[in-house]
DNA sequence: CGATATAGTTAGCTTTGCTAAATATTATCG
DNA sequence: CGATAATATTTAGCAAAGCTAACTATATCG
């Protein structure tokens, strides 16, 4: 029945991706006001929650390469949101760590595209808020699957940064 | 009531704005396999679902500014998806409309996010599924309710293209 | 007609992504 | 032990896609 895809495609991947793109598209507006970028922010907020940690494991975290997060790691201790220091047990190692004043950044969800993501979610009707909190999970796990293919695809082994090995 | 939230934030609000920043980032992959980038592509899909339109319309479609647009429709004339003509009407107008290669390419579903996309989707639990699909609507009028407040911020009045002239 | 508004373009900057190659450090093997 | 390989990060350089400011060409209006 609705799962009969007509031209190989499952009918909700064009609105699904096209909603996806606009969302993104409209809350990059809202960093401006906040000085810290979408990635700087995304990054930053892996560090306040997720603790300390090698920018090998924040460029998995983020999907990014390893010179990406060389940047943006630059980039975050530049502006005061971040601190680098040698790990002890690797010298290759750096050990990324959110200043309190990140922490206080992010915990007090003075994030304006989340902010403005948050105020217009209550403007939707409850039956909607409803309808995209009960998507959640289902998004989650279709993230894990297109990950999951993602790193399948191009050879099982991993040898872009280093892999799983946290101190 | 039922939206209490933590600290003034939609608990949606993070997991929604995570979800589609890494769907998007994965998804960016399999671009490059098709040779159209996700700008390209986003633009000649309203071209081909949307029919002709001019520049600014499509700027306005997409929410990007005019010399954005005007890059891409350049970018995609040269890649032989779209063709300009002057308006009748209007010789300052562009009318844009996709080629028939481009409408294949659309309509075949050989769009490679797309499809990536549509195999993960297909893989999910049929549970998971029904709850993409209920949250599309919801999902759309969130869309809506964003770009309302965000033209709303800058300057009441339309006026998409031609900026106002600061004195 | 001339002033002003509109549609699009050009120029130039920024951010964020990438790959390839360099550097520093650690691990391993003969 | 020392040569070699692997790992972590950085540097250099490129591209895409976004922006604003300023310019050109065309319409419109008083």
């Amino acid at each position: 029945m609705p799962s009969r895809r007509a031209r190989g495609q499952d009918p909700a991947a064009e609105p699904l991706h096209r909603h996806a793109l606009r969302l993104l598209r409209l809350l990059r507006r809202e960093d401006e006001a906040l000085g810290v970028s979408a990635a700087r922010l995304s990054a930053l907020s892996v560090l306040v929650f997720g603790g300390p940690m090698s920018l090998g494991a924040l460029a998995e975290a983020e999907q990014v390469s390893a010179p990406t997060m060389t940047r943006l790691a630059q980039e975050l201790e530049r502006e005061g949101w971040a601190r680098r220091e040698v790990a002890d047990a690797d010298a290759r190692r750096v050990r990324l760590s959110a200043t309190p004043a990140a922490m206080r950044l992010l915990r007090r969800g003075r994030d304006g595209r989340l902010d403005a993501l948050s105020a217009a979610i209550d403007a939707l009707a409850p039956d909607d808020r409803k309808a995209i909190g009960a998507a959640l999970p289902a998004l989650d796990r279709l993230v894990q699957v297109l990950q999951q293919r993602a790193s399948d695809a191009r050879g099982d082994l991993p040898s872009r940064t280093g892999r799983r090995r946290l101190d």
